[in-house]
DNA sequence: AGAATAGTGTCTATAAGACACTATAAG
DNA sequence: CTTATAGTGTCTTATAGACACTATTCT
């Protein structure tokens, strides 16, 4: 019966990834709360029982609560559930992936943008580094496979910028023929005509393109990995 | 704080598949609680506090106790959370996909394989059908970039079997030949030389192969979907 | 004009699909 | 020998990579 063990302690935590100056960075916020208060940790938060329909709300919640702003993309990633995760006993965290248009500044209210490479990322609290390096391999999968990067750009972008998420992403300089090839190949994204500039930077300016539709569309395949796709 | 907000129901839910007679079955446990006691269900159960160390361990636990067998394959899959999925109030179904090898028998214990196209599924307790067909989802996704459907298969198993299991997962007839040089293109076959028939069928005798390690394995891509991929 | 950046055309290499062919068993 | 199933060889087709070429802007 529901009674008869001890529940553990639920939280719904946010992994929010923003492409900023051709690095992968995800949000931190600064805790208000002990433990570890005070100590910038991945946003998140515990089910409001009368106010959250679902996970995916209290989720969305948090981020507009703790963070702002507009959240191009959410998925579920993982549930990490362990006896030893929170000094507290037993907990469960629902973590989510979030992919956000990149902003100008790396500061907003509590929160900062820090760099993926970032080295003291491994000194987060709990096991939110751990979570992090989920999100990440889930980034780079789906990558893979599919127009996901478009959600760290804006509403309209350049096929040079697309070009750069993933090249950045996977560690490869891709051809920018058979990337195009590839992208129009598809029936994905159609041209921004009014206003078609793009640049203050000099050479010729690129054209502007937007996707048909919001949605996660699958590309078959972007680029062929050497050996590192996997699957959560 | 961790006891100001109301603590849901937390459970650990397993959707077994297994490949018999040519089509994925789903296992079915009876459960012996209430609500909806002495119906079918997906196996589950909740986090016993003092002897799971983390969510994969309870979920192993669960198999076990109510079912039991050699789970091949067990991934986590997507946590289902909302105010009304339980009747008893806000719950968390941490759910886990598990593959196992086919079975002689349909029935074991208090569980039953049920197939996957058996329409009685979508009157199962909870969101239980849902899960399931998130569970498919992940499954033909997985299967569609790497060896997954081998763990529907004993440890030896001939390149007709399990080409079978890929044709029937996305309903396609796949090429004897090409899926011959796709899979040894790849080092991660062997074969087994002592004892190389297989069969009490007419016909040529298939030779036996087995996984040189009994990972899973990304072939880059097994057959061309239409269009139907997607991830979790 | 020259530099810088964006976009195109085309050859080649690789891998997938089609399908006819050979191989090995049972009756 | 016939039938049934397993496995091979090879032609064709689709797609990705390489890379030289053209296009458009700025100074």
């Amino acid at each position: 019966m529901s009674s008869s063990y001890l529940l553990p302690n639920v939280f719904v935590d946010i992994v929010v990834f923003s492409f900023i100056n051709g690095k992968l960075h995800v949000l931190l916020h600064k805790r208000n709360k002990s433990p570890e208060y005070g100590k910038y940790a991945l946003p998140g938060g515990q089910i409001h029982a009368d106010k959250d329909k679902d996970l995916e709300v209290t989720a969305r919640r948090v981020f507009k609560q703790k963070v702002g702003g507009n959240l191009r993309y959410l998925e579920q990633l993982k549930s990490f559930g362990s006896a030893d995760r929170d000094e507290r006993g037993w907990s469960v965290s629902v973590s989510y992936l979030g992919l956000v248009e990149h902003y100008d500044s790396t500061v907003l209210n509590d929160s900062l943008f820090v760099s993926v490479e970032e080295e003291l990322l491994k000194e987060l609290p709990f096991d939110h580094f751990e979570i992090i390096q989920e999100a990440l391999a889930r980034v780079k999968n789906k990558a893979s496979y599919s127009t996901l990067p478009v959600f760290f750009l804006g509403q309209n972008f350049t096929l040079v910028e697309l070009r750069e998420v993933y090249e950045y992403l996977f560690r490869v300089s891709l051809n920018p023929s058979a990337f195009r090839r590839k992208i129009f190949s598809q029936d994905i994204i159609e041209r921004v005509d009014f206003e078609e500039v793009s640049n203050n930077k000099k050479g010729r300016p690129a054209e502007l393109y937007r996707m048909k539709s919001d949605q996660l569309h699958d590309m078959g395949r972007v680029i062929m990995l050497p050996d590192e796709r996997r699957g959560g």
